[in-house]
DNA sequence: AATGAATGAGACTTCATTCAT
DNA sequence: TATGAATGAAGTCTCATTCAT
């Protein structure tokens, strides 16, 4: 009888500790892990929706359902929110951008490139529109946005050495024109919504296609 | 002697700060407009160097040489400094275009029509630097914007008939790729000194009648 | 056998938790007490060293290795923890003070006064350097300070009887010397390294006595 | 008359100019010189009674019966309103202290710099009161401390020579004594009104009086 | 036409304090 | 007892705009 009195008590207890004691180590980490998605992903919609500069705290906090002081327990500033965004943004876009096998770009990799870049920027279009906007508008970032180029150029080189190795005569010329292409695809793609984006990545692969093919029947 | 000299340069100076004479009031509307146009070119400046928001009254003030009351006295808010910069600016930009004449475009036309273009953007990269950022950072505008776009459209039907006449099988695909090129060479004139502006537009035109004589050549 | 260890282990461990029994209340007592006694002496450091209002609860509960939360389980409020501090501290600073045996002071428990009084200044400077501070920049503690002076006064009357018995001709401006002398030397003492603090004593008692025998001699 | 009638006319059209006219360099200077006091003397009173953290903008703007933002227009920030303070009125201080003719103190020099020292404090208590406060509170101004503290370094030597002179056998000891009282006579009339200052002036003069002689007598 | 002092709304940010756990 | 996420009031500061001159 008594045995089965402690152990009423005992759980009692655990209960009741269970609910005064604060939350775990893991728990907490969730928590913040949570919040700073939640304002993040809140940030990117207002910053690409309205700018940056026309964002405010207070705009952020209250979409987010959070008070501002909190937002400010996650980030020392509202800059440190974009700065945020643009880091792990970019971060999980590069990660898909994985092209340096052997220092060779055959057909098949080439239009996967192609692909990928149009999966890329159909994915993040909202990220994509802040983006250009922060480059914009803000001096400050011109470093980051430096960096973010320069993880292209190996990229450059290997498509440069795709061209020759496919017969071009002009491959700067050819690559002028496909980079062109692809440079206007992202932008109608993130700016505007004329164009269906597999009707205009069909048609786009069509003409590098074209561009291609030319210079085998040329020579 | 020397008394009725000193009475003349009085009146002449009272003649001066009178507004009421027919030639004063001419000499103060050019003062007006010239004023007025200080101030949008060193709006247009700090706006496309720093942004629209981070732009403030008395930096134009400053930098235009006036006092911030003087800019109210031209423009009823910053906003509308904005507003009339890119009206006007767009105004000068699209009285260029003009190629309604019988609803035909000849090939000459038509090429003159992309030159016009490549002329267009290069001219004006500063201004449309800033009207990217601004349609960027700003809903407010966005009829504006539609309405810049609107204008557009007569020259993409006579575009579309031009690339018939020539043989075009998919003049909507053509048509889509054409205008990427545009957009894209557009967005690289803009934004970047990567390539040479003048080689660009060789390139692209190349490429465009490449793909107007493959029509013919499939045909 | 080991499931009764298991088992004892888990009452032992219940025990801790348990606050009823009586020799937990005291540990818990005593865990209390030298809790509030961290936040207090880690408080007084910050304060001393930053200013009050400069300080923030984060920044004592980080320092002293606790949660925002706990401290305020032991004080009501961030004034709480200083008025506590002022308390306790003045507390144990007028306990040393206690020259009231018969009312009148004999020439040794004069110079034992004095000697204790540099002593007080120099254990606790960072007590008085916080001291000084609030009273400089709060109104609120007013009459805190006020009931500290009062504290003093039944000493001022001792020496100043003090001071006629040694045949003082002017004993309330001897003492106004005496006691600007003490305010000076501890101000000295407190906020700024420039003398040694024995030597300062030294000289101060040197005067003092100067100043007494100046008295005798001249009566 | 028609000559009295242009007369007029030019009259009336002055009048009407200059009240349309912006106000003249020399009048805006002195608006500006004149808010900036206001907002100096404001700020001064406040940070003495309450502290400089103590002290909001919005309490200065009020008492000085303007706005938060017209502070602004004066003062890049309320840090810098307390350094311009401590600036504007050092300076004033400092400048009334000029002993150094020739090297040499004479007595009647000497009596005037220790007359002037209670007169210095005496007419600038709420400053004293703030710069203590400044002093404790704040590390940044650390520099501009140091920079006070060592104009008067050549007071001190001066001092020390004119002790040796008189006679001093300690004249090390004899300074240390003689600053003590001032310290101590500077921070009683600073911090409280316990004595008139007049007749502490008088008694630290005379106890200084006594030690010199002293050591006269003892030579 | 022209000036710049002045305003006030609102932005960013901090922090004492509370509260669920 | 102990945690730290969460709040909200208040603080510093900016800036478009107004207004007397």
């Amino acid at each position: 009888m008594h045995f089965f009195l402690t152990v009423l008590n005992l759980t009692e207890r655990s209960i009741k500790i269970k609910i005064m004691s604060p939350r775990s180590a893991k728990q907490y980490s969730e928590i913040r892990k949570q919040k700073k998605e939640l304002i993040m992903e809140t940030a990117l919609e207002l910053f690409a929706q309205n700018g940056f500069h026309a964002t405010s705290m207070s705009q952020i906090a209250k979409k987010a359902g959070i008070s501002k002081g909190l937002a400010y327990n996650y980030f020392q500033s509202k800059n440190e929110i974009l700065e945020e965004i643009l880091e792990t943004s970019s971060k999980e876009i590069y990660k898909n951008i994985d092209i340096n096998h052997d220092g060779i770009l055959t057909d098949e990799e080439f239009y996967f490139f192609i692909k990928k870049t149009f999966q890329l920027i159909n994915r993040n279009r909202r990220f994509w529109k802040l983006y250009t906007s922060v480059v914009l508008q803000t001096n400050i970032l011109e470093e980051k946005n430096k960096s973010m180029v320069e993880k292209l150029t190996p990229a450059f080189d290997l498509i440069r050495n795709f061209l020759i190795s496919k017969g071009s005569k002009d491959p700067d010329g050819d690559m002028m024109v496909i980079s062109t292409l692809l440079k206007g695809a992202s932008v109608i793609m993130i700016f505007s919504d004329f164009y269906p984006s597999e009707l205009l990545e069909e048609k786009i692969i069509a003409a590098i296609q074209r561009i291609l093919s030319n210079n085998n029947v040329t020579v």
